[in-house]
DNA sequence: GGATTATAGTAAGCATTGCTATTATATCCA
DNA sequence: TGGATATAATAGCAATGCTTACTATAATCC
């Protein structure tokens, strides 16, 4: 009975970034580099603390991720015009051709994991994945801890 | 747009570790090393390339682990009388003590991150979770392959 | 029986991730 | 306005995890 939910998440996880880092050695990008890339797509210029809250990892985690990267010259550190403490972050045009090609690797890895699993399947499971995340972030506590006290407080 | 499956995954695994840890730290041990010391309960005198397997990570990951974990005197390792090259490894009775305390914590952070999610989807969650992961295990890739062979070939 | 091949484990090096602590800068409030 | 507090980022330490390379021992095959 090792099947335990949390065991079998972890497991999941690492063996997901195992097979998209299989395929995608060749360019010298890991998973969390390309999904720090891919959300830079997004919100371009964003600082690193509001990225480290989108990735739900720390700030020094994500600082060091784009130490790598700007050393790799994906991405770039603007300084904050308005926050001499904050720096913003973007995409250099090598960081954007990259994620062209990383695309597919991402889309092969997703295939291959989610064979058999049917679409209805697949909405259940990616909706109990982000109820589990609400559960567990930091941010989401205290706003529903703020809105119990908004709602009871009325 | 970031609610990709496997981005998803990857933060509700590092967040359940976050969690886990952050109540189990008195005890000063870590969820992959409580995932090891679960693992001694159901199967002692594996050796490391078997808890390794079982875990899905590589053979050095485990055995760093269990250097760890016999210097903190929780896992002790035996020879293989029948094999010189390998190690039987079996939990210590400190080891077993402290797992009596650890496993409140591990139901505790499971509770938490399931909160609001019914009976029916966590069953659904764990077998697309045990899916994804037979799909992405090398083992399991070869023995399809190695089953086809046989059926094919009947 | 002896060479080849396979297996168990370790070593070195790097990336990811977290914790606590620290520095520099902003903001708030009295 | 000036001190207290909060925020953005970084530094150091430790654990996890992978790759490649290596040693020691077993198993296999000619």
């Amino acid at each position: 009975m090792d099947e335990n939910i949390g065991t079998l998440l972890a497991q999941v996880s690492r063996l997901l970034r195992r097979s998209f880092d299989e395929r995608a050695r060749g360019i010298g990008v890991t998973r969390p580099q390309w999904q720090v890339l891919s959300l830079l797509m997004l919100h371009a210029g964003s600082n690193q603390g509001a990225l480290a809250e989108m990735l739900e990892v720390e700030p020094i985690t994500l600082g060091r991720m784009i130490d790598r990267l700007q050393e790799a010259e994906l991405v770039e550190r603007r300084a904050d015009p308005a926050d001499r403490r904050a720096w913003r972050i973007y995409l250099t045009e090598k960081g954007e051709g990259l994620l062209d090609k990383l695309r597919p690797f991402g889309l092969e890895t997703l295939a291959v994991a989610l064979e058999g699993v049917s679409e209805a399947e697949r909405d259940q499971f990616t909706a109990t994945l982000a109820r589990v995340r609400t559960n567990l972030s930091r941010k989401a506590a205290t706003e529903i801890a703020t809105n119990a006290i908004v709602n009871t407080g009325k």
